[in-house]
This record gives structure tokens, C-alpha cells and sequence, in this order.
RNA sequence: GCCGGGGUGGCGGAACUGGUAGACGCGGCGGACUUAAAAUCCGCUUCCCGUGAGGGAGUGUGGGUUCGAGUCCCGCCCUCGGCACCA
């Protein structure tokens, strides 16, 4: 009993946490110091986080892309910005769906708990997200506007409709998702191999954006992200080029070719044609169509991965029919052949052998002619062994033999369009982004379709097109609204007969293409935000997340805001003005995943060491944008850190002796670390940041055993270090705070200034080298002249001894960084 | 294959525009306090030779530029991400 009551005692004053951080937080809650407000006369500062997937628990991977973001805008709150740095839960998807499948637990019900479970989460992290403003995609008042969005790309004509193939697995008689399709290309269910079937399915029309998307002037980003995308648009130039078509009973008389090397069209030997080729049928000579049946079938039967792997044997077969090259008037025969893609180009490619490797492996298969129609500048004749595909000197191609590529390339095209035989084009990899997904848990797609008015746009006043609760979940793979009778019977809105309505849902990257627009004003009924609020705080001026969403949700969000901005929707083309990515959290050898079952929980760490322990460590580990390895023995080190700030501001400082020089040089460490501090909050260098708060605390404890500085400064040095410390343990930080007699709160206080000529350094140790070699160190007044360091320098024993006796060819003085002589 | 990041002590990582390599932390060793342990505090800790002062080597690897290279240039190796038969 007794023992008990005295380890009570000392506990109330030593760091507790567990104690502490929920105090805090629910004082912090209940005076919503985080509520945030539009427009008073501090600049605005938009910092976003990537908002979770509701997939039920919030792992370590989920703290290191948020603490530090929280870290950063904490930083820019206490600089004077008015800060919105908002969280919200990305909630349609897959997995809702398979728990209802495999659990019977509805998907709002699935969704709704785990949100419930990760706010609490995410409050134990003590951010600052004002969760008034909380967004969760899956409610009807957000998702009518997702559909309301919708309606609007449609009626500016950036939505269609189109036939395309999708993943078919013949067992089940289903759709399957991309993810769905498991290793070689088989059913995740049932194993089979998946194939690929033809679905009407809704697209948005990105590639109308395809040019603007490329250019990335305006926005800081990071390079590799630009590259990335730039990739993924894949725009190459070159020409388009007909060639003639003399083929009994057919109305058609030219097929195109899409190629970046016009300069190689004398090279042409045959000609190729993708497997799925609208014309492959009517070209197809009546002795060949049995082989060409087999052939297409068999690619069909191809998964997706099997025909684009690299390295493979080529395939095809002869159609028996030719085509034209107009330039030499030369018939070569056309084949088929699964290398060549029907979604890319013309879905037809001229087969130059000799230019092209895989055209080159085509033509060795099945032993047709190869003909080579450049050379190297440099080439004395030699026999051609490998396809040669750069650019050189012109041969065997008529009045156009002895030009350079380049000036062939020009030639031949403007021959093709003064001909009529062709045109320069710019061809893109890019393709229009298909939103359809056969799925219940997604936002309806707000269309009817009417027997006697086609397709039929909901009108806006009637929106949202609820989901209906009552779907059923079975797992038949196709979506349950199409088995829902209570969804797809309806009356056209039009002509008031009956119609039925559409019964997929959106991707997801459609709820993920604006919520950070909603965030301005989450509660807006009328419209989908207020504009006034978008034009204060838009464009985002940081947002921060993983890399893995380069060319997907990065790429729509800016193709989203620049469709909003052609409506006049709003009033800037970019949504995301700085953008940086966090490095990957690796734990056992992997990212950290759920569905790689290696996820670190923060709960117990947080139980145990506290939140700003582990926001402490995250940041600790590295460079953000490097990621690392969690390590369950690093956070020791961070939490005895904040142990040891914890007694150092606790205990009761008194002076001994005041000496003026300490005094000097501990007023010098607090404004060198208060620059330190802000410039690596500046460029996110939490891992230096916190070295650098450190090295003050260590050297705290120093002057604290040497007690010789006085009260008011030492005071002034806690204040300082509780000042750059709150950003990133803002619990610890606010109690220090209150501790040392200071008024509530420290969160809204401002970010300390540090005085540039109390950063400079006085004395300086300046390495002596000779002849490259370190030799010596002298401490010299930082003011010291270059003809006084070299005669100081000389003077020294140590240097003496390597220059006595030799040459002294060279001294060199770098001010303030070295002495380097050279002697022989 | 192409594009991009990265290779630094036992470990995570520092190092400004070329100027004392290894800050800070973890781990380890030694010491103080304790009956003891934990916690805490202090000291040491790149490797090799040397009792020491000191010397030598050293940032994946082989060259180069320079008074001086982790940093710049050329060639190679490993590793992590992205794309991948895109005509």
C-alpha cells in the first residue's frame, strides 16, 4: 500500500503519456482550436493527405503518410497561414463488397464500422483535422454529386458509350476486375483462365486532354511523377499512311498504317494486321480461312499478360491477300499477328524488317524477305544481322536514296499528303478511361435506358440514384443492382414509359477526382461546393501521398479539374500545385499491407509510448520521400528522447555562476537550431529536424549540469525548444506549455524567428591539409584575414614537419572551409 | 529491355554550391547509482597497426578530373520502384 502510494506521487511528475495525450486531445476537441474558417486577413494554405480506404484498420503505413503531413501543416498554422488540412475516407470499393459476399454483412454497414474504428484511430494521432469537414464518398450527399458530375461530362460530350473487352471467366459466366485475375492469368474463384469478352461500357474521354496533360509547367512536382505520366500518355509522332487495297468485293480501297519511321517505308515487306482488325475477315482468301479461324480463336484464348510478355516467339498467319505500297508500287502480302495491339495506332503496322526488331524476329520465323533501306553514317557495306533502328543514311528507296533519316522522314510526308497517300499525325499510348464497373458498391451511373427514347440522362432534381438497400449479395461475380427489380424498373424521364436503368457503378477514381473540393464546404446541399470557398482555397497548395497513384488518381484529378474548368465550373486548371510523394513503409521484407498480412498496428505502440513517440519515430527513420523499414526497437530511442525533454523542462533550473560567453554561445545554438529547425520543416527533412532538436537538448542538459547561464535565458531556451518541438509532439509539447506557466495554447502561437547575426559562427575550426592529406586543425576567429591564416598555418609544429626541408609550391585558403598546401 | 530512385560503421541514417566522412539515434562495451535488476546518468564505439603520441586504409566497383571527390565525368556490378511487342 505504502509503495504504491509513493510510486503515485512520482508518477504525477514524470512523462505519462497515455495521460496527457487524451487530455489534450479532448480539450483541444471541445474548444475546437482546429475548427478552421474562411477569410480572415491570414494567407490561406490548402495541405492535403491522400484520403484512406476504408479498409478497416489504420497501420503504420497510414501514420507515416499522415503524421508528418500533419507535422508540416501544424509548421504552417504556427507561421500565420490559415491552414485547411482535412481527412476524410474513401469509401466505395471492392473489398465492401466481397465482406457482403463472404460475410453477409452489408456494405454501408461494412464500410460505416470500419470508418468508425479508423476516425478513432486517427484522432489518437492528435492531428489537426477540423472534422467538421469530414468527407466520406459512399453517402447519398456526396455520391448524388459524384452523379451530378457526371451528368455534366455527359452533356459536354466527354462521356460515351463503347464496346470493349473485358476479363470473362467462362465458369462463372462474370466480369472480373483486373485484381480479380489471379497469377497466370486465372479466376481468383474458380481458377480457370480468364479470357476476355466484348461489354458496352462508359468512358470518359481523356484523350481529349492527352496534349495538356503533358505539360506540367506551373506545378512543382516531382520529376519522376511528370515522367510517369508523360510515359503513360506516351505521344509519339510520326505519319499516318495509306496503302491500296485492290481486293475483289471489297468497298474499301486503302488500309492505314501508323508509323514513327515514314523514312523506312521502302523497307516494307509486309504487312500485318492485329488479330481483332475489322478487315481481317474480308481479307482472308477462302484456301486461309480455316488457318486464320484457328489463329484468331487461339488469341482470343490468350490471357492479357501471355500476349504482351516480352521475348515471346512471334506468331501469325498469311491472309493470302495483299496490299499496296504506293511508293514503290510493290504488292506484299498481309498476315496477322498478336503482337500487333487493336487499341493502339490503326491496329495495322507496315512490316519493316530491317528497322524493326520484332518486325526483324516476324520475318526470320516465317522466312519473308528483309530489306534494308538505312545504314549506319558510318557503314562499309556489311552484311545486316540485327534489325537496325536508328536513324542514318537512306539507300535502295528511289529519288529518296542518300538522304539522312530526317530529311527522308520530311520528304516522304510531305510526298504522302501532297499525294493524298498519307498525313503527319501524333499517335498517343493513352487511352480513354473506362468508368464502368459491373458492381453494386460504387455511385449509380444516373442514366435510363427507354425502348422508345434511347439512352436518357437523369434529370438533376432527381438525383441521387440511390443505391437500394435491398440487393442482394451472391457471388455471381455481376453486379446485384442488375438483379434488384426495385432499381432497374423505372419510367423514362422523357416519355414517362417504362425504362430501365443503367446498372453499373462508377470507378471509385471518379469519388477520388473532386473530394478535395468538397472538403471547402462539405455540408453545401445545393451544389457540389460553395464556389466561393473553391476560389479561396484552391488549388491545393501541397498534397502529399504514395507514388502509386501516379498515372491513375493523380492523372483523372487533373483530367477531372480541367473538364471543370471548360464548363467554367472553376477557375484553374491544376488541381495540385506542389506535389510530394512519402517513401513506402517496408516491414518483413514488403510494403506494408493489409492484403500482404505484414500491417503493424500504431494502437499499442501509441498505448504504450504515446503518440508523439510514434510520430516522433516516423519521422525519425529517414527522408520522407525515402521510406524505410519499421523497426520495433528504433521508437526507444525517440521516446526516451521525449523522456529526456520531459526532464529537463520539468526540473527546476537554477543558475550558479551567469558567465557572458556561455550565454553567448547558448543564444547562438537556440537561433542555429531555430534556422535548422524551419529550413527542414521547409523541404520535409523531419529525420534532420529532429537530430538537430536533439543536439539541443543534449547540449541543454550540458549548460543545466554547468547551471551557468541565467534564469531568464535558460527560460527563454525551453519556450524556444517547446515552440519547434509542438509541431511534431503537440501533446507533450502543449503540456511543457502549460507547465512552465505559459498561457493555453501552444498551438496558437507563432512559429519563433531566428536572428541571422546570432546564427553566425564566431569561431571556426579550420583543417589544415598537405598535399591532401589532413594534417593539423586551428581554431581561428571567423573574421581572420587570408595573409594572417597563411602565416598562422606556417607557424604551426605539426605543419612545420611536413614542410620543413621541401618546396612549398602552393597554399591554398577557401575561406572559412580549409588550408590546403602543397609541398614537394 | 527502357525510365527513375538508391548503394556510406554492427544497424537506421548525417554531410551546404567539391573542402574535417560517419551528425543524431539504435545496438555494443566500460563506469556511476542499487542488496540486485530495471530505469537513469557519464565515457568509449569505422577498420587495421601502435602502450602512447601517431600512422595507414576507408563512402558498391574499375578508371579519370582536381591542391582536395561520398559529392563532378566515363565504364561496370548490385538493389528497389514504374513501364514494358505502343509500330
Amino acid at each position: 500500500m505504502f509503495w504504491i502510494e509513493l510510486n503515485f506521487c512520482y508518477m504525477a511528475h514524470k512523462y505519462n503519456p497515455q495521460e496527457i495525450e487524451k487530455r489534450w486531445q479532448e480539450k483541444w476537441a471541445i474548444d475546437r482550436i482546429y475548427e478552421v474558417k474562411e477569410g480572415d486577413n491570414r494567407p490561406e494554405f490548402y495541405c492535403l493527405t491522400m484520403f484512406p480506404y476504408t479498409s478497416g484498420d489504420l497501420h503504420i503505413g497510414h501514420w507515416y503518410a499522415m503524421a508528418p503531413s500533419d507535422v508540416y501543416a501544424r509548421f504552417k498554422r504556427m507561421q500565420g497561414y490559415n491552414v485547411l488540412h482535412p481527412m476524410g475516407f474513401d469509401a466505395f470499393g471492392l473489398p465492401a463488397e466481397n465482406a457482403a459476399i463472404s460475410r453477409g454483412i452489408h456494405p454501408y454497414e461494412w464500410t460505416m464500422n470500419n470508418i468508425e474504428k479508423m476516425r478513432h484511430q486517427l484522432k489518437s494521432m492528435g492531428a489537426i483535422y477540423d472534422w467538421n469537414r469530414e468527407v466520406i464518398t459512399c453517402l447519398p450527399e456526396y455520391y448524388k454529386w459524384t452523379q451530378w458530375f457526371f451528368l455534366k461530362l455527359y452533356h459536354a460530350g466527354l462521356a460515351y458509350r463503347a464496346k470493349a473487352p473485358v476479363n470473362w471467366c467462362p465458369k462463372c459466366q462474370t466480369v472480373l476486375a483486373n485484381e480479380q485475375v489471379v497469377g497466370e492469368g486465372s479466376c481468383e474463384r474458380c481458377g480457370t483462365t480468364v479470357t476476355k469478352k466484348d461489354l458496352e461500357q462508359w468512358f470518359f474521354r481523356i484523350t481529349k486532354y492527352a496534349e495538356e496533360l503533358l505539360d506540367f509547367s506551373g506545378i512543382n512536382w516531382p520529376e519522376r511523377i511528370k515522367i510517369m505520366q508523360k510515359n503513360w500518355i506516351g505521344k509519339s509522332d510520326g505519319a499516318e499512311i495509306f496503302f491500296a487495297l485492290e481486293h475483289e468485293g471489297l468497298e474499301q480501297k486503302e488500309i492505314r498504317v501508323f508509323t514513327t519511321r515514314p523514312d523506312t517505308i521502302f523497307g516494307v515487306t509486309f504487312f500485318l494486321l492485329s488479330p481483332e482488325h475489322p478487315l481481317v475477315g474480308q481479307l482472308t482468301t477462302p484456301e486461309q480461312k480455316a488457318e486464320v479461324a484457328e489463329y484468331v480463336a487461339w488469341c482470343r484464348r490468350q490471357p492479357e499478360y501471355m500476349r504482351t510478355a516480352l521475348g515471346r516467339d512471334k506468331t501469325g498467319v498469311f491472309l493470302g491477300s495483299y496490299v499496296i505500297n504506293r511508293l514503290n508500287r510493290e504488292r506484299v502480302p498481309v498476315w496477322i499477328t498478336d503482337y500487333v495491339l487493336p487499341t493502339y495506332g490503326t491496329g495495322a503496322v507496315m512490316g519493316v524488317p530491317a528497322h524493326d526488331e520484332r518486325d526483324f524476329d516476324f520475318a526470320q520465323k516465317f522466312h519473308l524477305p528483309i530489306r534494308p533501306v538505312i545504314v549506319p553514317p558510318d557503314w562499309s557495306g556489311g552484311e545486316l544481322t540485327q534489325a537496325y533502328a536508328e536513324l542514318g543514311i537512306m539507300i535502295n528507296s528511289g529519288q529518296f536514296t542518300g538522304l539522312s533519316s530526317e530529311q527522308g522522314y520530311e520528304a516522304i510526308c510531305d510526298l504522302l499528303e501532297e499525294k493524298g497517300w498519307g498525313r503527319r499525325t501524333v499517335s498517343y499510348r493513352l487511352r480513354d478511361w473506362l468508368i464502368s464497373r459491373q458492381r453494386y458498391w460504387g455511385a449509380p451511373i444516373p442514366l435510363v435506358y427507354c425502348d422508345k427514347c434511347g439512352i436518357v440522362p437523369v434529370p438533376e432534381k432527381d438525383l441521387p440514384v440511390l443505391l437500394p438497400p435491398d440487393a442482394e449479395f451472391k457471388p455471381t461475380g455481376e453486379s446485384p443492382l442488375k438483379y434488384c427489380p426495385s432499381f432497374v424498373n423505372t419510367t423514362c424521364p422523357k416519355c414517362s414509359g417504362p425504362a430501365q436503368r443503367e446498372t453499373d457503378t462508377m470507378d471509385t477514381f471518379m469519388c477520388s477526382s473532386w473530394y478535395f473540393l468538397r472538403y471547402t464546404s462539405p455540408k453545401t446541399d445545393e451544389a457540389p461546393f460553395d464556389t466561393e470557398k473553391v476560389k479561396y482555397w484552391l488549388p491545393v497548395d501541397l498534397y502529399t501521398g504514395g507514388a502509386e497513384h501516379a498515372v491513375m488518381h493523380l492523372f483523372y484529378a487533373r483530367f477531372f479539374i480541367k473538364a471543370l474548368r471548360d464548363m467554367g465550373l472553376v477557375d484553374f486548371g491544376e488541381p495540385f500545385t506542389h506535389l510530394f510523394n512519402q517513401g513506402t513503409i517496408i516491414y518483413r521484407g514488403a510494403k506494408m499491407s493489409k492484403s500482404k498480412g505484414n500491417v503493424v498496428a500504431p494502437d499499442e505502440y501509441v498505448a504504450e509510448l504515446g503518440a508523439d513517440a510514434v510520430r516522433g519515430y516516423l519521422m525519425f527513420i529517414g527522408p520522407w520521400e525515402l521510406g524505410g523499414e519499421w523497426s520495433d526497437n528504433g521508437i526507444v530511442g525517440i521516446s526516451r528522447w521525449l523522456n529526456k525533454a520531459w526532464g529537463l523542462v520539468e526540473k527546476q533550473y537554477a543558475s550558479r555562476a551567469v558567465e557572458p560567453e556561455t550565454e553567448k554561445e547558448l543564444r547562438h545554438f537556440i537561433h542555429k537550431t531555430i534556422k535548422k529547425v524551419t529550413e527542414d520543416l521547409e523541404r520535409f527533412r523531419f529525420n534532420t529536424m529532429l537530430a538537430s532538436l536533439m543536439e539541443f537538448t543534449n547540449y541543454l542538459s550540458e549548460v543545466d549540469i554547468a547551471r551557468n547561464v541565467s534564469i531568464p535565458l535558460w527560460q527563454e531556451a525551453i519556450s524556444c525548444f517547446l515552440l519547434l518541438l509542438a509541431p511534431t509532439a503537440p501533446h507533450l509539447a502543449e503540456e511543457l506549455w502549460i507547465r512552465t506557466g505559459h498561457p493555453y495554447s501552444i498551438h496558437n502561437e507563432s512559429w519563433p524567428n531566428f536572428d541571422e547575426e546570432l546564427v553566425k559562427e564566431e569561431q571556426i575550426t579550420l583543417p589544415i591539409q598537405i598535399n591532401g592529406k589532413l594534417r593539423d586543425k586551428v581554431v581561428v576567429s571567423a573574421s581572420v584575414s587570408e595573409a594572417e591564416v597563411k602565416e598562422l598555418v606556417l607557424a604551426r609544429e605539426r605543419v612545420k614537419a611536413y614542410t620543413d626541408g621541401r618546396k612549398i609550391l602552393n597554399i591554398i585558403y577557401v575561406p572559412k572551409r580549409v588550408v590546403s598546401i602543397v609541398v614537394r
